[in-house]
DNA sequence: AACCTTCTCAACCGCCCCAGG
DNA sequence: GCCTGGGGCGGTTGAGAAGGT
């Protein structure tokens, strides 16, 4: 049995929006707030899909958007946050207030790779890490029609595209999910991946996450929750000189810390630590190998600073709760 | 002016995660 | 542990605009 569609197509609108559209939606959501999209357009008396009026809502209606030409400064910052994160576009979007996914997403394919072509820079390739490899994608009942037909196809050289990624892929890290209070919670410090803010920091500057330059390959065991936190740089305080392989039983935890052999991590990590937390973590394997270019330190360091600059400035102004 | 090509970006689609039953 | 629905994300499309011939 397959899974029911999010709203019945038949008798829907699609296409642009009219004005009458997003007044109707403007006044039912400032009436009756955000959510239940599935519910909404019968509600609200609107003839579209629920995923179209939230997609509207947010790219379009919601107070606060930002329209027109992106600023020199907001490019650089999607460059960069782009060279970190990839094509996680929300996360891009969470780092540029009053922007949207969509919009950083197609400034990004339209403005900024011409650009950087144009410059003579590759963009670099990014490919997220699965969370659950294991995990087989759900089927959907098939109803062949044309446009599924183009789906497949694109599928397919989906597929072969991926596979010859494969070689020359850069991972990046999966985003962990944490929770405000998690976040408020963890020392001054720590550095921590997360889901809603990117990667984020302490607003310390000398507490860089260099270690992402030595740590090969972190394992934790599926289901687990987890804080990642404290990359330091510290000579005083070393984990392991040159290869650190880390086992603990933190609440039914396991932890494997491998650094990268061939790299000479003494004086570099001061702790990895993973703290038991509240919010669903659930991943099998995070992969840093690669995030950044190993070959080139200064540079490493010098895209963090920026990095850290650009989130003390950004972030923690327009973010609250990461205060 | 007419036609063709390229570009832009709003919108759609399928997939995935997560919470709840 | 499995199933389902809600919601979110990233990739892609295609109509209209802009530019070129």
């Amino acid at each position: 049995m397959g899974r029911a569609p999010c709203c019945a197509k038949e008798g829907l609108r699609k296409g642009p929006w009219s004005t009458k559209e997003d007044l109707l939606l403007t006044n039912y959501i400032k009436e009756n707030g955000e959510g239940q999209w599935r519910n909404l357009p019968n509600k609200a008396g609107l003839l579209r899909c629920g995923k179209s009026c939230r997609l509207r809502w947010m790219n379009y209606l919601r107070p606060g958007i930002k329209r027109g030409n992106f600023s020199q400064d907001e490019e650089d910052l999607i460059i960069r946050l782009h060279s970190l994160l990839g094509n996680r576009w929300s996360l891009i979007a969470g780092r540029l207030p009053g922007r949207t996914d969509n919009e950083i997403k197609n400034y990004w394919n339209t403005h900024v790779i011409k650009k950087l072509k144009i410059a003579g820079i590759q963009p670099k390739l990014h490919k997220v890490h699965k969370v659950s490899p294991k995990k087989e994608p759900k089927k959907k009942p098939k109803t062949e029609n044309p446009r599924k037909k183009q789906d497949k196809k694109k599928k397919n050289n989906k597929k072969k595209d991926q596979s010859l990624d494969t070689l020359q892929v850069v991972f990046v890290p999966k985003p962990i999910r944490l929770s405000s209070g998690l976040i408020r919670n963890s020392s001054v410090e720590d550095v921590a991946l997360l889901s809603n803010s990117s990667l984020c920091c302490s607003d310390s500057p000398k507490m860089l996450p260099q270690t992402c330059q030595v740590l090969k390959k972190c394992t934790i065991s599926e289901g687990s929750d987890i804080h990642l936190s404290a990359f330091l740089k510290s000579p005083s305080n070393i984990a392991s000189p040159s290869n650190s392989y880390e086992e603990g039983d933190n609440n039914n935890k396991k932890i494997n810390v491998i650094t990268n052999d061939d790299e000479n991590v003494e004086g570099k990590i001061k702790e990895v630590s993973f703290i038991p937390c509240a919010s669903n973590l659930l991943f099998d394997e995070v992969l840093l190998d690669g995030f950044c270019d190993l070959s080139n330190e200064s540079m490493l360091e010098k895209v963090y600073e920026e990095y850290l600059q650009l989130i003390s400035e950004k972030c923690y102004q327009d973010d609250p709760m990461l205060m």
